[in-house]
DNA sequence: TTAAACTTTCAATAATTATTGAAAGTTTTG
DNA sequence: CAAAACTTTCAATAATTATTGAAAGTTTAA
């Protein structure tokens, strides 16, 4: 007999797994694990949270809740929120994941890839006999992972901006 | 006075910056910083190396270097070669940088974006009423998830197709 | 001005991840 | 078969990276 198990979770278990998986992801590409769960966390919270909060939900210090809202906040994916009559900081996620995509997009460009193909050029500048097959193999090489590069690069833009367009498209419809 | 300083390098001194670059980059995306030296080792030598080779040249052990040229090849990046009379194994990568592209992009999607989804979907199975407003908007954002990582996924299988594409296009031009 | 409320820093520590190297395993050769 | 030539394994160790928490810093309210 085969047995199918369908199996339901309550919102509170999908969340609390939503943030582990998105940790776990995070730190299997080099995304510190908390600054990952801290951000899903505030990806899926309704409200913005305070410092005590995050503390208390993902059970991490004060130090670490800190640490991680600032990075999240120099990486433009989370801001800070005033209420009134509270002394507290608040912080809130950007939430539309297209807009999240393009400024992670367009943070790992200027932290990562424009480094990589500025390295990338100086070592095409070899002082050798470039009729050298050993030397032209390498800078035949390098140019190709320069290529690469950029075009996957340019890919991830093209696909961003396909979806502004389409946003927009969608927003025009609705005021005509 | 303005003093412009070109540089240019000697052979040996640019490949040892290319597998340093390429080991530091790695290691800031969750790649393992010897696999990455080793896998760029291999890319830019003529020849296939033996273990000893990349002990030497990247000072590290026999145990290292053995561990990482295994997991390159189910990577399927790196395979061994066999000499005639040598009873050593000797290593080379494959050094069509978009079949590189193509073999890393599709382990990558079996090991993580194809449990990454199936993880996403079941998520959305809430057993709570789905007009509740932050039911709805949980779900919604992990749909959202889903969407832009599929979407993603496949404008780089795109982007190596038509490089395919246009590969097969200049070897059919050379052939008439 | 002082105390309370809150945020930030950072040295110490913990957790994770990578590496070593010697022993065990395997294959080949004579 | 035994020894040599080579590869693999894995417990111990090292290196790296993340986290803590208490002290210092800052802002606000009374």
């Amino acid at each position: 007999m085969k047995v199918l198990y369908l199996c339901f979770m309550k919102l509170a278990e999908a969340k609390e797994q939503f943030t582990q998986l998105w940790g776990a992801l995070g730190s299997s590409w080099g995304i510190n694990r908390t600054m990952a769960q801290v951000h899903a966390l505030l990806l899926i919270s309704p409200e913005a949270l305070c410092t005590e909060d995050i503390m208390e939900q993902l059970s991490v210090s004060r130090g670490n809740a800190n640490m991680n809202l600032r990075e999240l906040m120099t990486w433009n994916l989370v801001q800070k929120e005033i209420k009134a009559g509270d002394r507290k900081e608040y912080f809130k996620a950007e939430k539309d994941i297209w807009e999240v995509a393009k400024r992670i997009s367009k943070e790992r460009k200027r932290r990562e890839i424009q480094p990589l193909i500025a390295s990338l050029n100086v070592l095409t500048d070899i002082d050798e006999d470039k009729r050298n097959t050993e030397v032209k193999d390498f800078v035949e090489m390098v140019n190709n992972i320069h290529s690469v590069v950029t075009k996957m690069d340019s890919a991830v833009d093209t696909l961003i901006k396909a979806e502004e367009h389409k946003f927009f498209g969608a927003v025009m419809k609705l005021l005509k």
